[in-house]
RNA sequence: GGACUCGUAGCAUAACGGAUAGUGCACCUGACUACGGAUCAGGAGGUUGCAGGUUCGAAUCCUGCCGGGUUCACCA
């Protein structure tokens, strides 16, 4: 890495030059930016202090030991405060010539000896997968890939909320007016049979409350006083009584769903190592519970609900456990963070989870500490913007949520018709031509939301996703398949094969970016793991795909006459189309080898 | 109200405290009788919400204000 020696021989540039021993933090080495000659660029301004001289004689004085002191430095120059350095070109060659048919570039050597819990999805059992669930579930995913591709190893783990008063909703109003209906009865995938009795019981409840309410009860003290709830909430004090009647309705009802999630799952290419169930932690988050009361850590109130007083943390109060001693959310986390710490001691647990429940993890952690779990300390919760429409956020209400499922057809849709509009392989097969419409589409739909930083709340612009020109993922995809179709080209025509490097012919200009571009991969998949961004990585494929169109625009590859540039520029563009599927992996997202 | 968070061209987004704030869509003008035009080149479009402060240097850090969002449930 040029970076490290650098940031070592400036250490002992400034040294010589200026006498002091400088901490690496103030050595600001960056990118040159593309309008200014160079390729790395040491910031100087730092140095002044030391060197009580103007920036550009201080910069003038290092560049000059600078090139004196490593041998791939070709030339400097400085604009104000910038030493801006040119690497020779004999080390971007070398660099090419070991790397370029390196199958597993990008990828780094595993090193952890504990691995890296990271949970996501984290599905209810009462509704279909939705637009938010897709945001978590891809990053979730990415994220794994890319930290396991840091060279970490990686467990990714599926919770499942499959119970609670929610899930009860939909049994209850399913006994009442399913009249033993089913998914096969109906031909509804399983998620939404089972979504719409939960909507259901919702149309049904409002109605008892209305109806208390034009009795002369107040609205809030309704909503908590139906029959219908009461009887739901009967439901779940049965089913934490393990009453064989109940639990056999919540495993049929749960199975259907578990149906229809799995399809989804396995159309938009999610897989888990290990999926728990609420239902299998949340005991033993009741016994933590009953641990920490015993232990005085929270504390029983005379209903016999239980709390953890959080004021000396500047926080509330937080219920813990029920009055009535069924568990809640908190419960059953607590629970599960538990049996995963016993399961895989990991180095660390992470949560993708939406940032609307950054109090929780924030309790979450507190309380797990005041338990004595020292290990608390090693939760991140990764927390992900909400995903917004265009008119804003999505509401069950308004009708305005957009349904996983539906939108990878409406996505599959459009990726057929442009692709027949454009009408260039009328050779496929329909299986073939079947995969290809799904690869453009999930790729659509993937890197639409993976290449917004994690963190941010993003639009999700339906119109927009679907296009395919511009920085999306189709652009990424056909760049892989032009240049693909090149490399059938050569090889059809015996050529390609013969690229012995000539150091003494200069390069292109298009040639070395390109070259400097592969460069960077590695850091940058480091960088994306470290910031567990994804966003990272979508960001530096479209850079690759866009300079390398521009190269391929501007130069001839097979058309040049002399063979030596020509298979360099043959072996040059296999290196990038191997690079941008490497890339494009991390994401989840295939590349075709015709589109 | 308290806590947290976000305001970057019409829209969507990028930028370890560094240079003239990148990019795409939309809009306008062009491109090799084509190694694949799902491409490429050019144009127009910005007081980075406002006002102070710290710094050699601020979209980025601090303070205040304005505006949006989340959260403060015996929901998850």
């Amino acid at each position: 890495m040029i970076e490290i020696i650098l940031i070592d021989r400036l250490k002992s540039a400034i040294k010589f030059l200026y006498k002091e021993d400088i901490s690496e933090n103030l050595i600001q080495i960056q990118k040159t930016r593309s309008e200014f000659d160079g390729d790395i660029t040491v910031v100087v301004f730092p140095f002044l202090k030391l060197s009580r001289k103007s920036p550009e004689q201080t910069a003038d004085e290092i560049g000059k030991y600078l090139i004196e002191n490593i041998d791939v430095v070709e030339s400097y120059n400085i604009i104000k405060g910038f030493l801006n350095i040119v690497i020779k070109q004999k080390f971007w060659l070398k660099f090419f010539e070991d790397n370029h048919n390196n199958e597993s570039y990008g990828k780094h050597n595993s090193s952890s000896v504990s691995p890296v819990v990271i949970e996501y999805s984290s599905p209810n059992t009462n509704k279909p997968l939705h637009l938010g669930h897709i945001r978590n579930n891809l990053l979730g995913w990415s994220v794994s890939e890319i930290i396991l591709n840091g060279g970490k190893e990686v467990k990714k783990v599926n919770l499942i909320n499959d119970r609670g008063i929610h899930i009860c909703k939909s049994m209850l109003a399913w006994m009442k007016w399913g009249e033993g209906s089913s998914p096969e009865s109906t031909n509804l995938k399983g998620d939404k049979f089972v979504g719409e009795y939960y909507v259901l019981f919702d149309k049904k409840n409002k109605e008892q409350i209305a109806e208390l309410v034009a009795n002369g009860m107040d609205n809030d003290e309704a909503a908590k006083k139906t029959d219908l709830l009461n009887e739901a909430k009967d439901l779940l004090i049965r089913w934490e009584n393990e009453d064989s009647e109940v639990r056999e309705l919540w495993n049929k009802m749960n199975g259907w769903v578990y149906d229809g999630f799995d399809i989804t799952y396995d159309r938009m290419g999610i897989d888990f190592h290990k999926v728990y169930h609420e239902s299998e932690t949340y005991i033993l988050g009741k016994k933590l519970v009953n641990d920490g009361v015993i232990n005085g850590v929270l504390f029983k109130k005379d209903d016999g609900s239980v709390w953890c007083n959080l004021t000396d943390e500047g926080l509330d109060e937080k219920l813990v456990l029920r009055a009535d001693g069924t568990s809640v959310y908190m419960t059953q986390d607590l629970g599960t963070a538990q049996l995963r710490f016993d399961e895989f001691k990991p180095s660390e647990f992470i949560y993708v989870v939406g940032n609307e429940q950054n109090y929780h993890f924030d309790v979450l952690k507190l309380i797990l500490k005041k338990l004595g779990k020292s290990w608390a300390e090693h939760i991140y919760h990764l927390s992900y913007g909400m995903v917004e429409l265009p008119e804003g956020k999505m509401k069950s209400r308004e009708g305005t949520v957009v349904d996983a499922d539906d939108l990878m057809d409406e996505m599959y849709n459009t990726a057929k018709s442009t692709s027949e509009e454009l009408g260039k392989f009328n050779d496929f097969s329909d299986q073939e031509a079947h995969e290809l419409y799904s690869m453009l589409s999930l790729g659509a739909l993937k890197y639409f939301i993976l290449k917004v930083d994690p963190k941010k709340t993003m639009t999700f612009n339906p119109k927009e996703s679907i296009d395919f020109n511009g920085n999306t993922g189709p652009f990424i995809q056909y760049t892989h398949a032009r240049i693909k179709s090149i490399l059938r080209k050569a090889s059809e025509n015996n050529i390609g094969s013969n690229s012995k490097l000539d150091y003494n012919t200069a390069l292109e200009t298009k040639e070395t970016s390109l070259i400097k571009l592969l460069y960077e991969y590695p850091s940058v998949t480091i960088q994306a793991s470290e910031n567990m961004s994804p966003a990272l990585v979508a960001n530096y494929a479209y850079e690759l795909a866009k300079e390398f169109n521009q190269f391929y625009h501007d130069i001839s590859i097979l058309k040049e006459s002399d063979e030596g540039k020509r298979d360099f520029r043959i072996s040059l563009s296999a290196f990038v189309a191997r690079t941008l599927k490497s890339a494009m992996a991390l994401l989840g997202i295939q590349v075709p080898e015709r589109m």
